[in-house]
DNA sequence: AGCGCATTCAAACGATCGTATGAATCATAC
DNA sequence: GTATGATTCATACGATCGTTTGAATGCGCT
């Protein structure tokens, strides 16, 4: 039998992906875990300490595995900018080898961190955000330097556009996916998919859209029969 | 005095929104609506009852909206294909149109739907996903002849990546314009970065990186000096 | 064997939750 | 004015929650 705090670990994981966290209890945790209901505040000292630690435990390795690909990509370039899709590989590829080692496990984890970036409300929340620091302005900072025509505000916006639809794919993904049939090879599919997708959408030419001439022909067609 | 029923959502609306539904008690809504702990089981039959009603208020008219819009835009178009941009705007403006008349209201709303979204298990999520059913058939047929060179499978998953960016700019809109000092006009800005952003990403070449380059660059870098 | 420390255990506590109940109050029509 | 139906009210119920407690247990060390 495994240690009490790792199994503690991975049957919160596995719950607060599938029921969520508000609706899982300390005491199905214990249960599934087969531990004692005190066993989470002995070794966490309470639910949040608990959820911390769960997200702590794989985090940690992805976000240092990022830091270290985009140090790798920029000694890469030398003097030159990182190209978006090596930067955005750097982002992406560490969650989904997670994907991969941890099996279901690690999707079930993803799920969480959906969860949770979805949830500011959340106790826990400041302390999630506080992993992504380092990660956000390192590869804000990356991106500015690729896309220097691009004011910094449109560039932090599509970095966030691209991080949402990576979350985005990680709490739905396997829904989305029953529904199309995938091979096996799905996930290399979407993994690839989400980098063209957001080279794409963060360098998209500014001004190439008009709204209003959208608001034109929408005012045109009013009322127009059903 | 307005309506208790009213009164009731409002006061629903703004909790949900704020602090999170689980988080939310019914005492917390009464109390702010100033009306009984039993209205809410009165009214609307319980918890999940007004929580329904909460976002069927606003999701029915925006979503409406939305397929009177792909409405116009279709017949404008005649025989030919609906421009990428005006099936965007259609699913788009909407929501960003609710969030000007409803004010405060409106964000709020456009939060609880970020929300929801982001918890597939809630016992609400059904009656959630079945408000969309119409429209996510009607947006993917659209966009499928509009990209008939695109299989549908990646018509789909690109299709859930620029709603994604559009639900995560509605949960934290807020906070990432805070950190970027924005004018007034800052919501027409928003509208349009992510049409532009979702228009390129939507058109996204097919085989356009090359993840084995990289994975060898990753390699051949491993272990440098740090 | 006996000590010391880490861990596990059963049991209980106080708080809060969603829901139900039956009486009180109001509005409206006769 | 009073009967009727809709609404509001104070109150209580049973359940579940996170946390705490103090005793019991396991276990390496001398």
């Amino acid at each position: 039998m495994t240690d009490t705090k790792t199994r503690l670990l991975d049957a919160a994981e596995a719950l607060f992906a599938d029921h969520g966290i508000a609706a899982t209890s300390l005491r199905d945790i214990t249960t599934s875990a087969k531990a004692n209901l005190a066993a989470v505040n002995y070794h966490f000292g309470g639910k949040d300490g608990l959820l911390e630690a769960v997200f702590d435990r794989r985090l940690r390795p992805v976000n240092r595995e990022r830091l270290a690909l985009l140090d790798a990509f920029e000694s890469a370039a030398g003097a030159e900018c990182v190209p978006l899709e090596q930067i955005l590989y750097a982002n992406l590829a560490p969650p989904f080898r997670t994907l991969e080692e941890w099996g279901e496990s690690g999707q079930r984890f993803m799920r969480i961190v959906a969860r949770i970036n979805a949830d500011p409300s959340s106790r826990i929340h400041e302390a999630f955000l506080r992993h992504f620091d380092v990660i956000r302005t390192r590869f804000l900072a990356a991106l500015g330097r690729t896309l220097p025509d691009l004011d910094p505000t449109e560039v932090e916006r599509r970095f966030h556009y691209s991080l949402a639809a990576m979350l985005h794919t990680f709490c739905w993904g396997a829904q989305i996916d029953c529904l199309c049939a995938h091979p096996s090879d799905h996930r290399e599919r979407v993994f690839t998919s989400l980098i063209e997708y957001a080279v794409a959408g963060l360098q998209a030419p500014r001004h190439s859209i008009d709204v209003d001439e959208m608001r034109r022909l929408e005012v045109e067609f009013e009322g127009a029969p059903v």
